[in-house]
DNA sequence: TATAATGTTTGAAC
DNA sequence: AGTTCAAACATTAT
């Protein structure tokens, strides 16, 4: 389900929850349940598609990759894979990547290179743009690591507004044109970011056959 | 019922 | 040892 703009606004959702202590853990996950009893929720955050539940020392990272899905306050009838109880709520999770990162988050991640960011930083993604002029630039776009949050459907709407096929070489692509798509990648989410929080994602959407649908598994 | 869709990790094969 | 890539995983609307 999830892109950048999803996880953002998953973010929002959650953060009722920081500050207070977790009473509940159950869930499939195969992670060791035990150390987050008790533990009081320091922050919620978002980088690119990771969800991340910040304690004391360590993370739980949330990933949803492509069918997860989360309910706040309520359940769904299919079995948790991560379920948490505190003093004001209930943070479910299903079908998702769950993983504990251990130390301090920011040693961990980089958030200048989250789209959604306010630390999100074009001339770092432009830097590491020049350091790889033979990718495809379908691809670039969906390296993590340049673009956390870009995901399929940001690739193509992305490229479709500046014009670029998905199939350029990134070291052939005008400086012009780059700037523009580095700034588009970061524009269009927060468009699909005020689409979704308006549920007219759909509307606002090109026609598909309009646009250049390209998957990086495609080759 | 089969398929496609907002994704990533793993491990086999080279 | 490094790279590539298919497979695996999981959900739901059409």
């Amino acid at each position: 389900m999830p892109e950048g703009p999803s996880i953002f606004l998953m973010k929002e959702a959650a953060t009722q929850f920081e500050g207070k202590k977790i009473s509940a853990v159950s869930g499939n996950t195969k992670i060791d349940k035990a150390p987050l009893l008790n533990k009081k929720v320091i922050a919620v955050k978002s980088w690119g598609k990771h969800f991340l539940i910040c304690f004391k020392g360590f993370t739980v990272r949330i990933h949803l990759l492509m069918f997860g899905s989360y309910r706040i306050n309520e359940k769904k009838e299919t079995p948790a894979r991560l379920s948490l109880t505190l003093k004001n709520g209930e943070l479910n999770f299903y079908a998702c990547s769950v993983k504990i990162i251990e130390g301090d988050i920011n040693d961990v991640y980089d958030f200048t290179s989250d789209v959604m960011n306010d630390d999100w930083d074009a001339k770092a993604a432009k830097k590491k743009l020049v350091l790889i002029p033979e990718t495809l630039i379908c691809d670039a776009l969906l390296n993590q690591n340049i673009f956390a949050g870009v995901g399929n459907i940001i690739k193509n709407e992305v490229l479709y507004r500046v014009k670029i096929h998905p199939k350029s070489k990134v070291g052939k692509i005008q400086m012009l044109k780059l700037n523009k798509l580095i700034k588009e990648a970061r524009n269009y989410s927060f468009d699909f970011l005020k689409w979704k929080r308006d549920y007219v994602l759909k509307k606002n959407g090109l026609p598909i056959q309009k646009r250049v649908v390209y998957r990086a598994t495609y080759h």
